[in-house]
DNA sequence: ATTTAAATGATAAAGCTTCTCATTCTTATT
DNA sequence: AATAAGAATGAGAAGCTTTATCATTTAAAT
C-alpha cells in the first residue's frame, strides 16, 4: 500500500504522492523522467501540477525512496529504490536502458577512491551503445 | 601551433578558436566549463560572445579535439582530447577532479556490453566523494 | 468541526544552452 | 593588394529543464 511507504517516510499522505508513487511502482518502464511521470498523470486523468512532480520526486529521493540518473539526455531520470544498487547501459538510439551489476567493478571502484585519498559517497558507470534491436534496423 | 590544429580538424583560423585552443591546451586546470572558458577570455581582454564560446566548444567536440562530460554539475565540462581514455573522481565539496583508469574495469564493460547484445559507443565511470583536503578541513 | 501547518498549482523566474540574424572576418581568386 | 563569396561571430532572443513564489487548498491532530 503506497500510503504506508509514504508516512514509513515521513511524508503526509496526499493524492499526488500516492498516485506518482503508483505511477513509478506499477508502470510497464523502469526510468521516468519528470515530463514522463507527468505525461502519465495527464493520461490517467489526474490534475497535478508539473511543479509537484518535480517536487515529489526530489522528496522521493531525498527520503530514499528513489534514486535520480543523470543520463546524456540533458534531464534527470527517477526510477524506485529497490535496495540493491546497479549500474546502466543506454541506447543511444531508441533510449532504452538495461541494468547490471558487476561486483568486481564495485570492489575496483573502493579501491580506486582511497588511492586516491577520497571518501566515496556515490558512482556510477553508464555504457552508451547501440542495443540488439537498433543494430538490426539499420 | 594551434592554427594547425585547427586547420587540420577542418576548421578556418579565427581568433576566437585561436583563444578558446590556448586556455584548453594551457590551462593551469584540465576540465573547464563553457563559463568558466568565457570568464578566462574576459580576463585575458578578449572580447569574444558566450554563444561562440558554445558554438566553438561544440565545434571541437566534434572534430574531435575536445571531451564533454557530464558531472552532476548541471553543467557540461569540456577537456582537451589527449588521446586516451580516462575515468574521473569528482570531489562533492570542493569541485576538486582526478582520473584514473583501470585497465580491468574497462575490459569488463566490453564483456557486458556484449553479454547485453549492445555494440557500445562510449562509456563513463564517474566516483563522487570527499577530497583528501576537504575531509581535513570538517 | 476547528485549527494549524504543510502541500499544491499556476506562474514567474533561474540557469544552461541553442538559435537568429545583421555584421565582420577568412580565404580563395584576381 | 584589392575583391568576392561564404563562413564565423556577437548580441540578444528564445528554448528547455528545473526551482522559487505565493495565494489557495488540504491533511491530520485536536
Ligand atoms: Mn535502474
Ligand atoms: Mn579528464
Ligand atoms: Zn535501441
Ligand atoms: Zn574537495
Amino acid at each position: 500500500m503506497e500510503s504506508q511507504d509514504l508516512r514509513k517516510a515521513g511524508l503526509k499522505v496526499t493524492l499526488p504522492r500516492v498516485k506518482i508513487l503508483e505511477i513509478l511502482e506499477k508502470g510497464t518502464s523502469r526510468h521516468f523522467s519528470a515530463e514522463d511521470v507527468y505525461k502519465l498523470l495527464l493520461d490517467a486523468g489526474e490534475e497535478i501540477g508539473l511543479a509537484t512532480v518535480y517536487r515529489v520526486l526530489t522528496q522521493f529521493e531525498t527520503a530514499g525512496l528513489v534514486t535520480r540518473h543523470h543520463f546524456d539526455t540533458g534531464h534527470s531520470v527517477f526510477e524506485m529504490n529497490l535496495g540493491h544498487h546497479h549500474d546502466h547501459i543506454v541506447c543511444v538510439r531508441c533510449g532504452r536502458v538495461d541494468e547490471f551489476i558487476d561486483e568486481t567493478i564495485e570492489k575496483l571502484q573502493h579501491e580506486i577512491s582511497e588511492k586516491a585519498g577520497y571518501k566515496m559517497t556515490d558512482h556510477c558507470l553508464y555504457i552508451y551503445g547501440v542495443c540488439e534491436d537498433c543494430q538490426k534496423s539499420e
